[in-house]
DNA sequence: TATCTTTATGGGAACATTCCCGCAACCGAT
DNA sequence: ATCGGTTGCGGGAATGTTCCCATAAAGATA
């Protein structure tokens, strides 16, 4: 049973005075006599007050609450995301509101739509790995809500942008795939309309042609990130007649899956295969043969995604020209290559 | 910048009506005439009316929103049961504030002070793992604010609590292993302090009596889910005059850890010595060996505390008598035993 | 026709807070 | 003694909405 919550009246009253006064006395206005300011604050405390934030956000129209649209909380690196989300904005005093789509384009608008009617401040948004259409965000552009896109961007905006170092990425995987010696290396890829994913097998692409490496489209699969993509990429690859010496993958849960396959058919890492991811992941460290991979810091991509909010807020950078910022990761060498 | 919100003031003002009626239109209230009310729904599409829910809180009391403290969002356990709040509270027409604790018990306290100021409608909290003091959770019982305690539980209040299936996990994993033949069984636990450490030991212990095993104090280490315990207490019983030859761990993060310093000294698993965690989660089927491990459910975990939450909520004044649910698990046999 | 009920609408209070404006009282200076 | 300025405080508007009450017109019953 929920009690009657202590207000600026109440204290006004007992003190036999007006709650202009007690509204001055705590906010530290300085039209009030010491003695009274004593003595509200003495009563805000005896009363255990609270002051009202509903109130105040009404007046404001501002609420303090950040909304974060993300596909699903339980990949390690949305968790990440979103706790450098977290970290950022609560030290400037934000609070988050999490809404997961699920992979799912429609859930993702439905959220958005609730998000706005809760009057977040901004929205912070990473799309599903299906959404083509983004006519629910040029609406909230419109509307004049802050937004930041990040890691699965809306490119059709002008707006504050972080990903991944996606070209690079894949360019260094590649890369180091070749000076090892491999030099029939096949692509898992993501979906074809995803940027993240076109960047990545772009660098993948000049790594080949920088070292005279014919591209061959027969060792590029498209996945949407789904396990029956994955067996069907890697037994169409195994089935050709001069199968790839090495794979690598868009991202790292891909590449364990890819070692899964090659293991059950008795293929050794990396001696018949060499397997190499993108993200390092947790599990990256923890499969047998530890997973080459290309780190990214999920973590940093939701500080640096939270700052461009913050600072949007602020309205500090209101005329400059809206940039995409790049969290630079590195090459991780493990024993799978 | 953001633009003036539409209200229905400008609606009414637009159509020469009164507010009033245009918020029964608004609320399908019967008292509008039909041209009315197509009139104000049309001019309120036109217009792109939202309506404005910070108002309708602030009279309510009420701001459907739902403050979810819990230590890192980054574990998976945690992750999980955040998806499986936020799933059922989100059908309901809640929002959810995750805040994270760090582990640290004083940032708990502040997290919930800030979200008691947002106007949270009630709080799910799973503790840090050293949080001891309950008198900030007590205060938001004397205020009335509806409380569910999940995981790592406050036992000190009559509130609803969700659980894993802590004792018979244990049992049932010590159980297992003393089937399989081994009878010197080492156990890494938590914190002393915790009930859920606390329980599963005593599933452990059990199990050894059961089976007229005595019990040895020199296998028994309690950590702080750190790694440092971790190493600190596998270095111990390596030492030992008679070793241990098999490690039950009441967390998997512990246990694949145990593995991989097994694995560092030499030691096969299972055998020379077995390994088997408590979660079963993502990892324990991704190390090498396969980690048995009892499987608890945290997505279940979250809908159960999250449908104790609505329950309260739905049924403002009578107590419902708080009970604590377990959520059951099962063995998940794995080649680590 | 007179009275009673229904229907559609408008006006205001209420929610908790801040902020602007006005009004005394007091002070120092002319 | 009067003037201008400060100080401390109260009253009211405003934020956007719902809900209660009043009021007018229209319809129904005697």
């Amino acid at each position: 049973m929920k009690k009657h919550q202590v207000t600026i009246i109440d204290i006004a009253k007992k003190l036999g005075i007006s709650k202009s006064t007690v509204s001055r006395a705590l906010t530290n206005n300085p039209n009030v006599s010491p003695e009274t300011r004593k003595a509200v604050l003495e009563m805000a405390k005896s009363l255990d007050y609270q002051p009202n934030m509903l109130a105040l956000s009404l007046i404001r129209n501002e609420t303090r609450l950040l909304g974060v649209i993300i596909p699903d909380i339980q990949k390690p690196f949305f968790a990440a995301i979103v706790s450098g989300i977290q970290h950022i904005a609560g030290r400037m005093g934000y609070r988050t509101i999490i809404a997961q789509s699920d992979e799912s384009p429609q859930i993702e608008k439905e959220n958005i739509q609730a998000l706005m009617l809760s009057r977040v401040d901004g929205f912070l948004i990473c799309h599903t790995r299906d959404t083509r259409n983004f006519d629910h965000i040029k609406t909230l552009y419109q509307k004049g809500f802050p937004l930041v896109s990040f890691a699965r961007i809306c490119q059709e905006l002008p707006i504050p942008k972080v990903v991944e170092d996606d070209f690079n990425g894949l360019y260094t995987v590649t890369q180091h795939l070749i000076e090892r010696g491999y030099r029939r290396i096949a692509l898992l890829a993501g979906p074809k309309h995803m940027q993240a994913s076109k960047l990545r097998q772009q660098g993948y692409m000049a790594a080949l042609r920088q070292n005279g490496i014919a591209y061959d489209q027969e060792l590029v699969e498209h996945t949407r990130f789904l396990p029956d993509h994955v067996s069907a990429a890697v037994d169409k690859w195994l089935a050709l007649p001069e199968p790839p010496n090495a794979i690598c993958t868009i991202y790292d849960a891909g590449a364990v899956q890819v070692m899964q396959l090659l293991k059950s058919r008795g293929l050794r890492i990396p001696e018949d295969v060499a397997v190499a991811g993108f993200g390092n992941d947790p599990v990256a460290s923890l499969v047998e043969p530890g997973l080459t991979t290309f780190e990214q810091r999920p973590y940093e991509i939701g500080l640096l995604a939270g700052k461009h909010m913050l600072d949007t807020l602020k309205k500090k950078f209101t005329d400059v020209p809206p940039q995409i910022t790049i969290c630079e990761g590195k090459l991780i060498v493990r024993s799978s290559t």
